[in-house]
DNA sequence: CGCCCTGTTGGGGA
DNA sequence: ATCCCCAACAGGGC
């Protein structure tokens, strides 16, 4: 469930028990992991150095260590951070032996997770400015600055939100949330919506995102949790999967498409669909 | 038991 | 820009 929030909410965890420790050695036990780079240039470059800070830039965990040294961390699908102090885990791609004992594991299951490492802060300003666009949690993510990024496009809201290079961080499932709380159909060209809607898009992609992070997430700390417990965000949603249930506002059936390539939810009825030949406000 | 479909992501090719 | 397939695996329906 690595979205936004879910990555975000293991930043928060993991910056006070990493931030300031050494990480004494790296095990990438999965050399896909980190392709086509080796793994040993990746245990070379973070071994014995300092973690300066624990980031975050859109679905990227970033450690920033001493030297300018930047291991950016992607979970994918089924990727998962657990600090713990075991050595061995079912689907362990990568260890971190942190100064103090305890271990940081990168497990995943269906092995997509990857890792890089970035030298230099331009290395990895660069890396990022051509996959990401905006953070949406920043302040100068406006109604103003989202309707000048959506002006004159005719990709379908949905498949707008969900490109990276557009928003960071916005996944399939607050995708569905956020056009469900502003009452947009995900098939509508972004580029059509009224600055009012653009303004509702906003608010809400923001509001769902927040909702995310401050839901109980699953803890990666061994400790006060173990394994398979991870909180059921699913609770939380509005329509994600929840085909043929009652919408919450309305009562009538949750509906599933496909959107950008991807199972979409949404209430057919508070979701108008797109008007056919209005594709791009006709007038102005 | 086997087969088929789906999936929290993103990159590549047509 | 857009659709489709792929990566590798688990789980559910039939």
């Amino acid at each position: 469930m690595p979205e936004l929030p879910e990555i975000e909410t293991i930043r928060r965890q993991l910056a006070p028990e990493l931030e300031g420790r050494r990480v004494e050695q790296l095990d990438v036990l999965d050399a896909r992991w980190c392709e086509p780079a080796e793994p040993s240039a990746l245990e070379d470059a973070v071994r014995g150095r300092r973690i300066e800070r624990v980031a975050r830039r859109g679905k990227y965990l970033v450690l920033e260590l001493e030297d300018d040294i930047h291991l950016a961390m992607h979970l994918r699908m089924t990727g998962n951070l657990l600090l713990s102090h075991d050595d061995e885990r079912p689907h362990l791609r990568a260890r971190f032996l942190i100064e103090g004992g305890k271990r940081l594991l990168f497990l995943d299951v269906r092995r997509f997770g990857t890792g890089v490492v970035l030298l230099g802060r331009e290395a990895r300003d660069a890396y990022f400015d051509v996959r990401l666009g905006p953070e949406p949690l920043d302040p100068d993510f406006t109604a103003e600055a989202l309707r000048a990024q959506t002006r004159g496009r005719t990709a379908p809201v949905k498949a707008f939100l969900l490109n990276q290079e557009r928003i960071a961080g916005v996944g399939n499932i607050y995708a569905d949330e956020a056009l469900f709380r502003a009452k947009i159909h995900p098939l509508r060209p972004v580029g059509a919506l009224r600055r009012p809607q653009v303004a509702a898009l906003r608010d809400a992609v923001v509001a769902s995102l927040e909702a995310g992070i401050d839901a109980k997430g699953a803890s990666i700390d061994d400790f006060r949790h173990s394994d398979g417990a991870e909180g059921s965000f699913q609770d939380e949603f509005l329509a994600y999967g929840r085909e043929g249930e009652p919408c919450v506002r309305c009562g009538r059936p949750i509906r599933k498409i496909r959107a950008a390539g991807r199972g979409t939810y949404f209430c057919a009825y508070c979701q108008r669909a797109p008007r056919a030949g209005k594709a791009l406000g006709s007038r102005r």
